[in-house]
DNA sequence: CTATGATCATGC
DNA sequence: GCATGATCATAG
């Protein structure tokens, strides 16, 4: 059991120390199991970083580091350092959402500061030799955060609309809205189109691959098409 | 059911 | 090849 960090600088010092390592070293320094594969346990590398980095483990719908207002996010990649999967932020409100603005919203919130861990993710690569990268501790630039406010104003409105149903990945420049269950038979509730209540699949907010790679090509310098 | 942690697997 | 829609494990 590790210790939350005190500092922000603490817990990026603590992230550069795990660089190089493997997820297989990293697993059994903390006495965990390392899996063949991530097929029945998806979330198995993010739980291992924060073992590692002594963040809180639970299920608290708010930052991994909320006393330093970070939130923690294990990102595959390809050994060319780009993104290999969407980013699942959380899960989109459906209800209750008069009022409800960008400013105050929980994924403004949980974007404000992010600790990027890229881990090698290309599935040749056996679980227990993947290597974590270097980490990058970001904040969303005026760009950025317009960008994702401008998408997210987007997906609410067809919730606030009742009209959940016709939004699909496509929808959103950055931010899509895509299901988050266990399966597609999951139901939670939300707007009809006439303000009645229905159910529906729960949906949650990702980020695009290709917004995060140009998180991590900025940081890292690499090569940044387009 | 809700939330957390995400990746899988198939269709295009 | 890659994005979309579906899915897996666990805790409360």
């Amino acid at each position: 059991m590790i210790l939350p960090p005190t500092s922000e600088q603490e817990l990026l010092e603590r992230a550069y120390t795990l660089a190089g390592f493997t997820l297989g070293e990293l697993a059994s320094l903390q006495g965990i199991d390392c899996p063949a594969d991530l097929r029945r346990e998806k979330g198995w590398v993010g739980m291992l970083l924060e073992s590692c980095l002594g963040a809180t483990a639970g299920s608290k719908p708010e930052q991994d580091f909320q006393d330093l207002g970070i939130e923690l996010k294990s990102i595959p990649v390809s050994h060319t350092g780009k993104p290999l999967e969407t980013t699942f932020v959380c899960v989109a409100p459906l209800t209750g959402v008069h009022g409800l603005t960008w400013e105050n919203s929980h994924i403004r919130n949980k974007l404000s500061k992010v600790l990027w861990v890229p881990v090698e993710g290309e599935r040749e690569i056996p679980l227990a030799e993947r290597h974590v990268g270097m980490p990058l501790m970001w904040q969303p630039s005026a760009e950025e955060e317009h960008q994702l406010k401008a998408d997210w104003e987007e997906l609410m409105e067809f919730i606030v609309l009742g009209k959940v149903h016709e939004i699909s990945a496509r929808h959103g420049e950055y931010l899509q809205l895509r299901p988050k269950a266990a399966n597609s038979k999951v139901t939670t509730e939300a707007y009809g189109a006439k303000g009645q209540p229905i159910k529906t699949l729960p949906r949650g907010f990702y980020l695009r691959t290709q917004f995060t790679a140009r998180i991590l090509a900025r940081h890292f310098m690499l090569p940044e098409s387009e």
